[in-house]
DNA sequence: TATCGTAGTCCATAAAGTGGACATCAGAGC
DNA sequence: GCTCTGATGTCCACTTTATGGACTACGATA
């Protein structure tokens, strides 16, 4: 982690930031990212404040928990890769979440951690809406996660389990031991399932879609109650996820070859 | 300028990021970002760096050049507020596209800049393609930044372009005189016009959107060479974008109302 | 081969950032 | 009301971190 030097205050901005990306829709408190960030409180506060005056965090001043800025939302416009998996999957998760009435989640791969790039809700009265938008989490607590360490090499992927280690546990009642049984059991399956496994009452079934050239791994995944998702219903509902899978591959085959159109 | 202290390297670190997405297409230059930012190379270059082993920038290995890195885009998603301004506004963008043949942006008020959101390219085949999507540039030097400038009570947009006087001239032919003249002639007109006023032989007409709360100030704006936009077309042209705007704000008061549904 | 412009590296130095200690405030408990 | 607790925010002497002048490396141009 010591990145080579010079830029100490920097990877410190950098981890709080992916600290409140973790949790944006409630906010942190100042103490909550001096314990998760090892910060001394005033060093934290000091960072922060300078992350404020340039829009890159957000104080509510009621409460004064910190969020993301909007200057973070401008330059991750900016950093929009030509062709966005987020406008490529839109539609996929609409119709996999109005078929199925239940969460659908898009997640990538960023490193260790997996990022949450879309969601949406089916009709479902009961929803589980474990992962927001944007949240970071270690690479494996959650169905998808674990249909992208599926697709890894076994080595790469014990490896990052490992580095995880320590991580998982916060998500619930998970470790390095019942995820790598996890991950086996995916292989046998044909896809990633969660079934009571991280938290209590919540489920989630998951596939990784095959590597498309300049994006980042990707998974669709969905999330129900877990009396919603038995075994039966996990293949009805991975069946609808292949589809759309296969939906998701033409439409960048189809934007590769200029025919962008209705690309995003 | 003076951020009170504490956060030198963070400033800085925010003025390169901030410079590298107002280009982010092409990428920059160590150089060119040095000038640009006003640092010492070796400072710029530690810096850099530091972002890049944060994620937050990628240099291309073969040219040397700097861009946004995938940690900016991902952080970005969780920065996004709930009403999501680009999502807001697709389909109107496509459908003024389409009916124009013209390119057509969205963009919002930052400051003392403003952000292109997104972009739409219509079926002309001269396209004007003057601002690429996350880039952001002093308010007043796009039509649409007109348009901005036009719903800001007289001496706050007078403070803008004060403050704005010596990046203006970057764009092109314009410079504070001209800009004031034309938010004027914009007033008259009840839209933004820029004939060549920018750039030689590419005009552009804007409107603002009435304030939405909770959304930054946002403004529709469309491109075309300058043969394509003479005072009769841009009648035209205007009358399509007000009735996109009445779409969007019809949109956002559904969204108010938890009818989201297809918000985004 | 010499020259120029650009990118990257080194390290003595100084300034920027650090964090222990203190101040302040809101709410819980007596 | 008054004290206690746990939180946020501020200060400033100290020292670690970041700085930037000077150097090297490389490639294009003359």
């Amino acid at each position: 982690m010591a990145s080579s030097s010079g830029t100490q205050s920097i990877s410190r901005a950098a981890a709080l930031l992916r600290v409140i990306a973790t949790r944006n829709a409630a906010g942190l408190r100042l103490s909550e990212l001096v314990t998760a960030t090892g910060l001394e409180r005033p060093t934290a506060r000091r960072i922060l404040q300078g992350l404020i005056d340039e829009g890159m965090v957000r104080q509510a001043p009621e409460t004064r928990r910190y969020f993301l800025g909007p200057a973070l939302f401008e330059l991750g416009l900016a950093a929009s890769p030509g062709l966005d998996p987020r406008g490529l999957c839109t539609e996929s998760l609409e119709r996999i979440a109005a078929q199925t009435g239940d969460t659908v989640f898009l997640t990538i791969r960023s490193a260790f951690d997996s990022v949450c790039l879309d969601r949406r809700e089916g009709s479902y009265p009961v929803r589980a809406l474990t992962v927001e938008i944007g949240a970071r989490r270690a690479l494996g607590s959650t169905a998808g996660g674990i249909a992208l360490l599926m697709t890894l090499p076994e080595d790469e992927a014990e490896r990052i389990i490992d580095a995880n280690t320590l991580r998982l546990p916060r998500y619930g009642t998970l470790n390095a031991a019942r995820l790598r049984k996890m991950v086996a059991r995916g292989r046998t399956l044909g896809y990633a399932l969660n079934s009571d496994d991280i938290i209590h009452g919540v489920s989630g079934v998951a596939i990784a879609l095959p590597t498309i050239p300049a994006l980042p791994a990707m998974a669709l995944s969905l999330a129900a109650i877990s009396s919603r998702l038995g075994p039966e219903r996990q293949r009805e509902v991975v069946a609808v996820m292949r589809a759309e899978v296969d939906v998701v591959l033409e439409r960048a085959r189809a934007w590769r070859q200029g025919l962008s159109g209705a690309a995003w």
